[in-house]
RNA sequence: GUCCCCAUCGUCUAGCCAGGUCCAGGACACCGGGCUUUCAAUCCGGCAACAGGGGUUCAAAUCCCCUUGGGGACGCCA
């Protein structure tokens, strides 16, 4: 089937054989344990992308058989999230907790068929014998102690973990969609556990038992999954159950250059990440830029960097997922970011930033005027954060001038140029955009020997307190007459009673 | 430690499977310049990489081997 000549990780071939009329069926399988990780996005938007790419079906499966750390609130975290960034499943949520008897009616059988043993080791002699294993430096596997018992030996009523009785006979390699051809060591198909002493089922086994049941046709997960996979092939096989293709998918790394970990958010947070999805969202971050960034983040289509949603669908691939781990660049999602806020309608972008106004204390209505604003600020902005940062002076007046343009800006000559433009602005007709640039060439050609900003900065601190800004005169203009001459005064007060100090 | 995986600019990557068109292309960031009422946007230009060593070949970023470096996995977690 593969040439076993070639040792490069080349590609598996993507359908092969009999899998050829399969229909497509992937899964997205989180553990709600906390907040939906940034890698899981990841994974979830691969399976996703495949699944629409091929027509198929993408199904969400959340992971609970963990009792203890598996909360409901994670679980809505988990859906919250997923909703926000619009990838929609078709089946599901399925809950492993609720699945039970399906794992139980395996269980027996792999008993009854005697691909399945009752094991009395406990978990202190098991962990004394993988201490022993590490001194002596080797592999820990489970020596199979309770493997050839008699199960009419076995000791009643003393708690017993169900181990899988692995047969001999394994494949040297299995092919995987991204990775390649990655060999099998027997010597690490150990015995292990299907179910705990306590009864439950474990990840490995529920995963497997799952996946069959579900018809998962390509199961596209992280590459920390690679070394489970042997096993799983196994109890596939055990089962009578056809062997899903597998694809893994190269892990997303902090800049640090290790997998990103919960543990580490503080650090991370210094550099503009996190590894949590939610947190992109209170960053500013538009659902859409952060789904093309982490796409881009390990596939690539040639040159382009920017997708809309129905380019992705029709052309996302496994052959062009690289092999290598992906770090994660906040300066290139702040960009993607931009391009997003770019292609944003007005409207949109100002019923979006209502609420990052209202985190400044600012209470906007998105109306006309925001909207325009919006359309002013976007460009220069790659956040919805900083856009309400920039947004600022439009709703009140600059608690400050910047004391570096103030310097150079609001030099005492400067109070007469602004009563100057004052007294312009009360008679102007109309007060617009249009009109007010009209006027200011006119006064700059008077005034300042025709150089409009010699004439517009001092105007621009005073408005915004800033020499920073979109036009001068949209900001007028949106500001009002009123607004904007009392900007004015405010300015030669300032310049009047601070002349003297710097 | 054992096993597995990975390796092109600082980062994301194209090119690799089908060796020559690559003194290696794009993007982010950075630097310079144009445009401009400022700042952005935009345009033009610049800096910057095939980890090292051996092979194979007329020819290697591309194929093979070794070394080095990085990452991951080694649970009655998922």
């Amino acid at each position: 089937m593969f040439a076993t000549c070639c040792q490069r990780r080349q590609k598996a071939p993507l359908a092969g054989g009999d899998q050829m009329t399969a229909p497509v069926r992937v899964r997205f399988a989180p553990s709600p344990t906390g907040y939906l990780h940034i890698g899981g996005v990841r994974t979830a938007i691969f399976n996703y992308l495949f699944a629409r790419r091929h027509g198929g079906t993408f199904i969400l499966r959340i992971e609970d058989t963990d009792r203890q750390r598996s909360t409901s609130e994670a679980t809505e975290q988990i859906l919250d999230s997923l909703r926000w960034l619009d990838i929609a499943f078709d089946e599901g949520p399925y809950f492993q907790s609720q699945r039970g008897e399906l794992y139980h009616a395996h269980l027996q059988r792999l008993l009854a068929e005697g691909k399945a043993y009752r094991c009395y080791c406990t978990a202190e002699e098991l962990e004394r014998k993988r201490r022993q294993a590490e001194a002596e430096k080797r592999t820990y596997v489970y020596d199979r102690t309770c493997r050839e018992r008699d199960p009419h030996e076995d000791p009643a009523g003393r708690p017993f973990t169900v181990r899988f009785r692995m047969p001999d006979e394994a494949p040297d390699h299995f092919a995987d969609l991204i990775m390649g051809h990655i060999p099998i060591d027997p010597a690490k198909l150990d015995d292990w556990i299907l179910a705990r002493s306590d009864g439950s089922p474990t990840y490995n086994f529920c995963v497997v038992v799952d996946d069959a049941d579900m018809r998962i046709s390509h199961v596209i997960r992280g590459n920390d999954h690679v070394e489970n996979t042997p096993k799983q092939i196994m109890l596939y096989r055990a089962l009578g159950y056809q062997v899903p293709q597998f694809a893994h998918m190269p892990l997303t790394h902090g800049p640090d250059g290790s997998k990103l970990s919960k543990r580490r958010e503080e650090e991370y947070r210094r550099q503009g990440i996190s590894v949590s999805v939610q947190e992109y969202r209170r960053m500013g971050y538009l659902p859409q830029a952060l789904f093309n960034y982490l796409t881009r983040l390990g596939w690539s289509h040639g040159d382009q960097e920017i997708f809309t949603r129905e380019e992705l669908e029709q052309l996302f691939d496994l052959d062009h997922v690289g092999r290598s781990a992906g770090v994660m660049n906040p300066d290139k999602l702040r960009w993607v970011n931009q391009q997003y806020l770019m292609q944003s309608d007005d409207a949109e972008l100002a019923r979006l930033l209502v609420p990052f106004l209202a985190e400044r204390g600012i209470e906007a209505a998105d109306d006309e005027r925001l909207s325009g604003i919006c359309g002013q600020l976007k460009p220069r902005a790659h956040t919805l954060v900083e856009m309400a940062a920039m947004a600022n002076y439009f709703f009140k007046p600059p608690p400050a001038y910047d004391e570096k343009a103030a310097r150079k800006w609001f030099k005492p000559e400067a109070a007469g140029l602004l009563e100057r433009v004052a007294a312009e602005l009360e008679r102007l007709e109309p007060f617009t955009d249009a009109g007010l640039e009209e006027a200011f060439r006119r006064l700059a050609d008077e005034l300042t020997a025709g150089k409009l900003g010699k004439l517009a900065q001092p105007v621009r601190l005073a408005m915004t307190g800033t020499t920073a800004s979109p036009s001068l005169f949209f900001i007028m203009a949106v500001l009002g007459r009123d607004e904007t001459l009392a900007r004015l005064e405010r300015a030669r007060e300032f310049i009047n009673g601070d002349a003297g100090v710097t």
